[in-house]
DNA sequence: AATGAATGAGGTTTCATTCAT
DNA sequence: CATGAATGAAACCTCATTCAT
């Protein structure tokens, strides 16, 4: 495959120590997550197809064939990747709209922290850009991902419109039937920030507040 | 290249195989756009790197050589792509805001129905998602992309709720300061439909619609 | 097949006027030579395999298919190129040895101008460097090479050499057996200049009458 | 590039091929000097733009991604083979200049057997023709040719001459102004074989002997 | 006769995957 | 377990040659 032209990719040394036998000390799972981290990174830089092997174990610091020991091919190494980035961050957020005590708008900011923090400000983000470019590719996966994130996600919205409604805080249903509505915001930063954050960067803390105030707004919000 | 055939080898595997017929003569733009089509699905079904130009080739029935004489190489196919196929809508989304002479709403769901008719409902929202997938790696494209489509996208956001405050129809500036978000679903609902469509599709124009009803009453919306 | 890198070639243009019907009067023995003085052009800049049929064309000011009415194929065209510009200077050659009144000195001196002002400095002289290139590969034309321009040229030195000792002004049959060994100095300057002709120079005359003057003295030169 | 299996495609090519036995380990030094051979072989039949990398990968007995572990592309292959080849005989000429004891005529004796039995008469013959035909297309390699072949040969045949002198045995100066005078019947010896050899062969020895008795003549030669 | 768009075999190069050490 | 040299299928691109106009 040829590389885009524009992509030029760091000459080859990469920061690492010159390696000779086997990596020292550094159990299963530790080198399972330095190899998941390295195709993190070249896979978020590259796209699937444009990510190379070779260039994953030298970033983790292992063998090309060590890669097979983990991960029985390229495929498994990115279903890997998207299965143990994003499901813990929605079992936190579920807890929080369990728990929390607060307004809907509160909350919402609550639940802004936590995506920013957790998911938009780190190198995970790149994985959601990454199921957008490959998943039409990776059927299984884009299901596997749409029953593990996404509804449990599009059901943690519903939750939170319930809560509000129940307190009498806002009045629309409209989230409910379609609380893509409510996350799109998020995903559009994303995607803003990866394409054309190097020359017109999006704000994002700022754009989902603007996002939360005009939807509150949208929905009757009212402070109780 | 002919090797010379004085330049005995190995094996000689018959100079004189049987040639196919060309294909008839056809005017250079139809051909054109016969092979943009065909690199339009191609792409978009299996992305940038992993589309053959082979099969683009068979798919609009020329040979392979051919295509290099429309385009230089694989990029510019790509180029050629996203040039010819997204700025029409906004020349005729531009020309419709300048002379709309209704309500706000009415002209948010005239918008809606271009996008709907033009792009989303379309081969060509294949490629909003195709370049979000590959923009990353074709940064001087996803500039153009940014210059030439999103940039006049959002000003035409901006003009229309200038106009609806102009006409006190709506009070809020904050689609003046992230006209994303009045365009976000949009996205979101190519990008779901690719990945979910599918087993769970999402019906674009009730989605729009619903998002319509929710941003104007976020912007304060009131019948004049 | 890939160009050397080093082989920066002009970009397309080539003074060449706008083309468009055919070419204007110019009869058939014209519009061969031109080819003919493209190919040289081209062969000799980039060697059979690397010349472009293509480029030739463009040069000769005709189109692509228009060679093949004067040449079966890109190897028939090279034989063509061959045929037409050695045998010529030869001719002349040999009528002056027959003529010739004066030394075996002076004989040399007139053969050495001959060959520097008809093949030396000019572009011929890369037709010399393209046999010893492209020879190997067509065995057929280098018998024809060796028969008609080389068996020719070791006659008329062993001519010359006869001619001198019948003169009493030399005495050795070395070159008479060995009559390469006269002419080889002309290759080896061919050649040098064609490599390294751009840092180190040869002078090719210069050379051409040290040599004389070695051999001269090397077959007992005496003036009579 | 292995494309996704989701991926369905027309043609599934049964992706577990029987693999072949891998080439049993073999020394580093050992395959790429078989690698070496091989592209010898190949470029010197078919020169560099007509051999085939497939042909020099299976004539080393290696895969064709093999060659690319010893050489970075085609062209690192032809300059190793010229780097690696003709180096070495001009070192041990040098070391028998400096140190033979005995008359003009006895080391050019020695110096033409050197030549004959370590260039002429083996493949690296070969070398010599490539570097004349493929050297105007590579104007580096050519220039390394100069600086670490051609300078120091040359330079050797000047020490000679100034040898000869010193001792008495020749007078003239004139191939140390042209020293390539003295080495053109070698350079012609094996152009000539190359291409009119198989009918009308050269015998390199008595050919050069002739030239060393022509040469020593004209160069004043006196026993001493 | 002349044109030049179209053809498609063929070559170089890449890289996921294997397996002997 | 780990390594990394070796493998070879596959993809892009070139260009000699053809042929409808």
């Amino acid at each position: 495959m040829a590389r885009s032209p524009s992509d030029a990719r760091e000459t080859q040394p990469e920061p690492q120590a010159p390696r000779r036998r086997r990596a020292p000390a550094m159990d299963k799972g530790e080198r399972r997550r330095s190899i998941l981290d390295a195709a993190l990174a070249e896979f978020s830089a590259h796209g699937f197809a444009g990510a190379r092997l070779d260039d994953v174990a030298r970033r983790a610091g292992v063998a090309k064939g060590t890669l097979y020991l983990y991960f029985s091919d390229k495929e498994a190494l990115f279903r890997g990747l998207v299965e143990e980035n994003l499901s813990p961050v929605l079992v936190d957020a579920g807890g929080m709209v369990a728990l929390f005590p607060g307004t809907t708008r509160e909350l919402l900011d609550l639940l802004i922290e936590l995506l920013a923090q957790r998911v938009l400000e780190t190198p995970a983000q790149a994985l959601v850009r990454l199921m957008i470019a490959e998943g039409p590719r990776f059927p299984e996966l884009a299901a596997y991902y749409h029953r593990e994130v996404v509804v449990r996600g599009l059901a943690l919205i519903r939750a939170i419109v319930s809560r509000g409604i129940a307190r009498g805080e806002i009045d629309s249903d409209i989230p409910a039937r379609f609380p893509q509505l409510v996350i799109a915001p998020a995903i559009v930063a994303v995607v803003w920030n990866s394409m054309f954050g190097a020359f017109d960067p999006l704000d994002v803390r700022q754009f989902l507040a603007a996002h939360r105030d005009m939807i509150l707004r949208g929905l009757g919000w009212r402070e109780t």
